[in-house]
DNA sequence: TCTATTTCGGACAAAATTATCTTTATTTAA
DNA sequence: TTAAATAAAGATAATTTTGTCCGAAATAGA
């Protein structure tokens, strides 16, 4: 569904803006130990939506990474997924054409169309914000628990 | 969404059943130049779906594949999926966890289970034979136009 | 039987994705 | 001003996916 990248870009930013909302500026080690990630690999993906500003990020002992306390709750799902793995959700298709073409569809385009439009209303109705209070009130994780 | 295996096998499956109703058996070779796709890997693909006999495949002259008419309209969409991408679409998540954990969710976890039973239900209820009349009257296409 | 045609099977190659390592730049605080 | 901590950047490596090549096996037909 999404790549490693974009996952892994999910859970960061849950985690950051749950710790945002609490005031804590984190580090990478931490957020990587958290979510259960590689850290340099992660590294290379919180680079990039710190680029784009949807999170900030700063060097330096007690530097880290935050997410504006007033944007976690403008900050959309699509929005970090769009950030990583690019329009292939809104655009993708089932069978990789390069472009769509509703008037001359792919045999399953009627079928599949549905689900990309649950898929996408999902992905833009979904904040930040109501990810990270689940997480806070400790009905969901971000970690597997071990076994 | 899918594999590029997956999206061949899929396109190769729905061409072979358009002509398996029509009483034509059908090439490699043409299936390749029909769908657009790479002959070699196609190959693969097939052959992964000749093993579980959703298509039929004989050798020399005159041989190629086919499906069996009275099986078209059973092989649904999910069978082919299934055969090439696994389970993924079924049990993946879009974290990305080993194994879902409904009691205690991934924190998008209510958001998506929705999103991906609509898959689920779209290609358990999709059979090649609702595909390929599509294709039959002209309605859908398998490559794109030429530009 | 012989030959041409086609799938099958395995090895191999290329490309994309994921992951690691090392160095550099920046910032904080002692 | 120095040292420590941290993200940034870039090189490199590992893995997975995608794609190619070639010989073997099977089959139809001459
Ligand atoms: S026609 Fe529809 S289902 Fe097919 S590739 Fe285009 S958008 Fe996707
Ligand atoms: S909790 Fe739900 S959304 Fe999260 S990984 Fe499991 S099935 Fe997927």
């Amino acid at each position: 569904m999404f790549s490693k990248a974009c996952e892994y870009g999910i859970k960061a930013s849950i985690y950051i803006a749950l710790q945002s909302i609490q005031g804590e500026r984190v580090s990478l080690k931490k957020i990587a130990r958290e979510i259960n990630s590689p850290e340099a690999f992660t590294a290379k993906v919180l680079l990039q939506l710190a680029k784009i500003d949807i999170i900030k990020s700063s060097k330096g002992p007690s530097g880290g990474f935050e997410i504006s306390k007033d944007k976690i709750d403008t900050i959309m799902l699509a929005d970090i997924v769009f950030a990583i793995d690019g329009n292939s959700i809104y655009e993708g298709c089932a069978l990789g054409f390069d472009t769509c073409n509703a008037t001359k569809p792919c045999p399953i385009h009627d079928k599949f169309v549905n689900v990309r439009e649950e898929l996408k209303k999902m992905l833009l109705n979904t904040s930040l914000y109501e990810l990270a209070t689940g997480l806070e009130v400790g009905l969901t994780f971000l970690k597997q628990r071990k076994s």
